[in-house]
DNA sequence: CTAGGGTTAG
């Protein structure tokens, strides 16, 4: 009689399964040194190969950001393997790591290898067309997909709307062109070109093609919000999130945002209380929206309630707080941020560490900025420029030049905001001769062309060096619009040299600005009289007079959050005019402790 | 026995 033997399989076919097990899952697997692991067991069992072991490989490594290593494995897999899998695998691996020009040239391989594209190659080739304004390489891509017949394959299309997209209000035509042309579309199409209107700025477009949709999803509806909150129509945006048949967390999150750029917080915070699920992107708004506003009880109150939620902040969070703190000055929140910065897996991220660089310096805390940069290790151009500007904006020239010189000679080559910088430090330090000599070979040296900011430097500086009429004389002669901060400098030096008999290069440069910017020298004036600046309020009604600007009695135009509004000597019409008053006196306050003599208008 | 792609809030 036999014994029936126990039904259990031999070790080594459940490590198999088990193997197996985990090849499927290759690409899912987020820790390096498992993957690393698995790469040993694979190229043991001479899978390295396999048509669908090596593809999974690569975007494994890719997803652990893992570049080099991913292009091994496409490497070893070998030419015999001519595999479309294999190739989208590494195109989608240098996409997604910032390397879109190498993925198109692995697109160019791919074709001399014989291998046709099939429909994810060029979603990918497409996805690494974002962030960029490449119009001339979408429409390139676009050939090819027609070229291939994946015209019709509803994916393909769909990214090529969004790709065009982001190339502006002429690739927003060539979306349209496509959309309109495309056999069937599905509500993603729809949502994409809805999203590509909204880009363009033409929100009457947007609604009429977001009527139009046949059906509407969760996004659809978002999507649409976000455009009207983003022109700030809140008005609008409320009546859309009161008839949305469902609101979702984005949608409550749109709100809230919307509000806060808005500049009504109290709104934006009832919302944000009411919200019925909150996640980490809901915190954020609200608390960079305090911190932007200068609220600073608010935001940090916010701030701690978010921490004793336990949620853990990622890149993005730790870089919007920061930098609605460095807009307002806020050192205090910045400070906390950083704290949980040291606590956190992202202390030696670049793109953290260059938020709260740009922080302190912007809060004038010039050491702390320094020590961040110092223990970075991996500084990138965005590094040098924070430190460069911060140093340079608080009078330290010398040492924002010697900083310069350094991140040269460390390989680095200086860009537009590099340059606006170092102009920015020869600014404030009074290094006059430099400043020329760097704003008139940066386009030689450096490939830069001058652009308004640069000129708003150089015209500071000259004006605070006394060459106030070469200061006039550029501002009329510069191939671009002069901005208002280039105003205020010009009448700053003006004002530190009495320098009145310029009066007719005040009127060229007033015939250039008008009709456009007629609120902006009403502006200037408000704020100089809000500063209790009465000689400057003298100098631009004079202007004014000089062009022949119909007087307007005590009535004046203040900027509000990038809208003029106008207002009369103690107009108390405007539902919020005893803020706004509060503000304006809190305003003046301000530039009065900051400038014995106006700002210099380089700055941000 | 296989994978992989497109749209919304910071």
């Amino acid at each position: 009689m036999q014994m029936p033997t126990p039904i259990r399989a031999p070790t080594w076919v459940s490590r198999r399964r088990h193997f197996e097990q985990k090849l499927w899952d290759l690409d899912k697997c987020k820790d390096i040194n498992q993957l690393k692991q698995m790469q040993t067991l694979v190229y043991k069992s001479h899978l390295q190969q396999d048509p669908f072991i090596a593809p999974k490989l690569i975007s494994a490594f890719s997803n652990c950001r893992q570049i080099g290593s991913a292009l091994k494995v496409f490497e070893q897999a070998g030419e015999s393997n001519s595999n479309v899998r294999l190739y989208n695998a590494l195109i989608r691996a240098y996409v997604c790591n910032f390397q879109a020009l190498k993925g198109f040239e692995t697109f160019l391989n791919m074709q001399c290898a014989g291998i046709f594209p099939d429909n994810f190659t060029f979603s990918f080739l497409l996805k690494g067309c974002s962030g960029k304004c490449c119009l001339s390489l979408v429409s390139m891509i676009h050939t090819h997909v027609v070229k291939w017949g994946f015209e019709d394959d509803i994916y393909v299309p769909n990214s090529l709307i969004d790709a065009y997209s982001k190339c502006g209000v002429v690739g927003v035509r060539a979306a349209g062109k496509l959309f309109r042309g495309m056999k069937e579309r599905d509500v993603v199409s729809w949502n994409s070109m809805v999203g590509a209107l909204l880009k363009a700025g033409d929100l009457s477009e947007a609604r009429k093609v977001f009527d139009e949709m046949p059906e509407r999803d969760r996004v659809s509806w978002n999507t649409m919000l976000d455009g009207y909150t983003k022109a700030e129509q809140m008005s609008v945006a409320f009546e859309l999130f009161k008839n949305m048949p469902q609101r979702d967390v984005v949608s409550w999150s749109t709100m809230v945002s919307g509000y806060c750029k808005a500049g009504d917080l109290e709104m934006a915070r009832m919302l944000f209380d009411k919200m019925p699920s909150k996640n980490l992107i809901s915190w954020t708004i609200m608390i960079s929206g305090y911190a932007e506003k200068g609220l600073v009880n608010e935001a940090i109150e916010l701030y701690v309630q978010m921490e004793e939620t336990g949620l853990r902040l990622d890149v993005a969070a730790f870089v919007s707080i920061l930098a609605a703190c460095a807009e307002s000055g806020m050192l205090s929140l910045g400070k906390r941020v950083h704290d949980t910065v040291e606590r956190s897996m992202y202390k030696c991220n670049t793109l953290v560490c260059n938020a709260l660089i740009d922080m302190y310096a912007k809060c004038g805390s010039l050491h702390k900025a320094y020590k961040v940069f110092n223990g970075l290790k991996k500084r990138d151009l965005v590094s040098w420029n924070a430190m460069i500007h911060g140093l340079g904006m608080h009078g330290r020239g010398k040492k924002a030049l010697e900083l310069f010189f350094k991140m040269k000679q460390e390989g680095f080559v200086p860009d537009k905001v590099t340059l606006v910088g170092i102009l920015c430090a020869c600014n404030h330090t009074g290094l006059v001769d430099e400043g020329i000599i760097y704003f008139y070979s940066m386009e030689k040296d450096y490939g830069v062309i001058p652009e308004v900011e640069h000129y708003g430097c150089l015209i500071d500086l000259l004006g605070r060096g006394g060459y106030v009429r070469e200061a006039f004389e550029l501002a009329r002669k510069m191939p671009l619009e002069p901005n208002v901060k280039i105003w205020g400098s010009l009448l700053g030096a003006c004002r530190m040299h009495k320098a009145v008999e310029l009066a007719d290069d005040v009127r060229d440069l007033l015939v250039k600005l008008e009709p456009k910017n007629a609120g902006k020298l009403s502006a200037l004036s408000n704020i100089y009289a809000s500063a209790g600046d009465w000689d400057n309020v003298a100098n631009i009604r004079l202007m004014m007079k000089s062009i022949g600007r119909p007087k307007q009695s005590g009535a004046s135009l203040l900027q509000l959050n990038d809208e003029y509004r106008e207002f009369t000597v103690m107009d108390k019409s405007h539902v919020k005019s005893d803020k706004i008053y509060q503000m304006v006196d809190g305003l003046g306050q301000h530039l009065k402790l900051l400038s014995p003599v106006p700002a210099s208008h380089c700055d941000e």
